[in-house]
DNA sequence: CAAAATAAAATTGTCGACACTTTTCAATAA
DNA sequence: TTATTGAAAAGTGTCGACAATTTTATTTTG
């Protein structure tokens, strides 16, 4: 798995904050489900402490949610959860879209450029399509944040969000028919910043967000509408 | 201290948490520093594992930075790292405003009317404005995230970032020249929400934080031309 | 039989101790 | 003197056990 958040693991901690991490991502520990204390720290051979140790940072990245007393459960990939995080990475996606344009070097403009160009050869390729709408989306979006240079952006959509964001497509399954339109929207955003308009390029990259929702939204509509029927 | 974050305290571990959430706000725990889990478990009378419970809250909302094996650090109140906060909330904090004007009920408009009529009065004693910069702003800005009726934005604008924002107010002393021109701005973004305006609400959202981080880069530019002269 | 009260079991919160890593500092060598 | 090495100290990571709370099961009561 290729996961650009990952750092190396050093402590047993990190190393079962990682499995947990992908079991919860894949629904192996199934969403919505509760976390037994005693239960899993004897699956995982560590100590309690330990366990806990990464029941706290899976929940510093919205994964798990605790009370207290009471004991923690794995968050509920709900519709409206859903379209809840697209709002929320609409606007902070859409200012480090803006902020790339102002502080990204040559460089790394250079780069996204390159790794744009990868793409479009993948996308050519049928088995290619998959993909690109798996890693390959998130590898731009990653890229794009990175180049806002501001922490507290990185931290907030790649520490935090990034793993619930690959839970909710994992488990909903979503490989909508975006692929194509969203590549050329990707070469849009690039372009913009390349300008260094920031203004722009905060916009396309809204656009490309709210599409996305949109398109979920649709869906959800069409779904309703069936089961009436 | 009204803290409108503040859950009810149940465990040990959550007192610690405020009293050194408070510490590091104010100051009295002095950012940048280094924390020994020895001494402060000592100086607060709890076990390890309950300070480092506390600790690992104080992470999630920013307040503390920790590396394996090396411990924990405050975190350092930079220019830079305010003006990053300041990007992020013009960001979230202006999208909240557009799902507000979306979301929010009657009612609720009605009570951040009633509260804005609080302001004014206040505003108009002298010893008012002080309160209206302080908390008023705040519970102002505080009132409309909730409106969003976005649990995602909530949690990281309320839970998260609302501390650190208060750790700079503190311990840069914000005392703009802004108080009233502030009033204003807020008149007109809980206007645009009433109207059901999403649109023009985030614009102006966005502007009135914009004009914050823009007085103070003015400061910053003032006081370093000073420094050479 | 249903509801409330009570007892038992399971789970979470807290503690102190030990293992391992990092840092400090003194001794040695260039 | 400065740099390197190595031992001692301090600090963090991990563990198992006990205390406090919640949940479940059982008994009692209307």
């Amino acid at each position: 798995m290729n996961n650009p958040t990952k750092q190396q693991a050093i402590t047993t901690t990190d190393k079962i904050f990682e499995q947990m991490q992908s079991a919860i991502v894949e629904g192996d520990i199934p969403a919505g489900s509760k976390i037994s204390e005693p239960e899993l720290s004897k699956k995982y051979q560590v100590s309690r402490s330990t366990l806990r140790e990464a029941l706290n940072r899976l929940e510093k990245c919205h994964l798990i949610e605790r009370k207290a007393n009471v004991g923690s459960r794995v968050v509920e990939c709900t519709i409206q959860g859903l379209l809840e995080i697209y709002i929320v990475r609409e606007a902070l996606e859409g200012m480090a879209c803006r902020q790339a344009a102002q502080n990204m070097t040559d460089d790394e403009i250079q780069q996204m450029k390159a790794i744009l160009e990868q793409h479009a050869q993948a996308k050519d390729l049928q088995d290619g399509v998959a993909y690109y709408q798996e890693e390959g989306d998130l590898d731009f979006h990653y890229k794009v944040i990175l180049g806002s240079h501001n922490n507290e952006l990185i931290n907030i959509l790649c520490g935090q969000l990034y793993h619930l964001v690959r839970m909710y497509r994992c488990q909903f399954g979503m490989n909508s028919p975006r692929a194509t339109r969203a590549f050329d929207e990707h070469s849009r955003i690039i372009e913009a910043i390349a300008d260094r308009d920031g203004e722009l390029a905060e916009m396309l990259m809204r656009r490309h967000i709210a599409a996305s929702r949109k398109n979920i939204e649709n869906k959800i509509a069409l779904k309703q509408q069936k089961e009436q029927a």
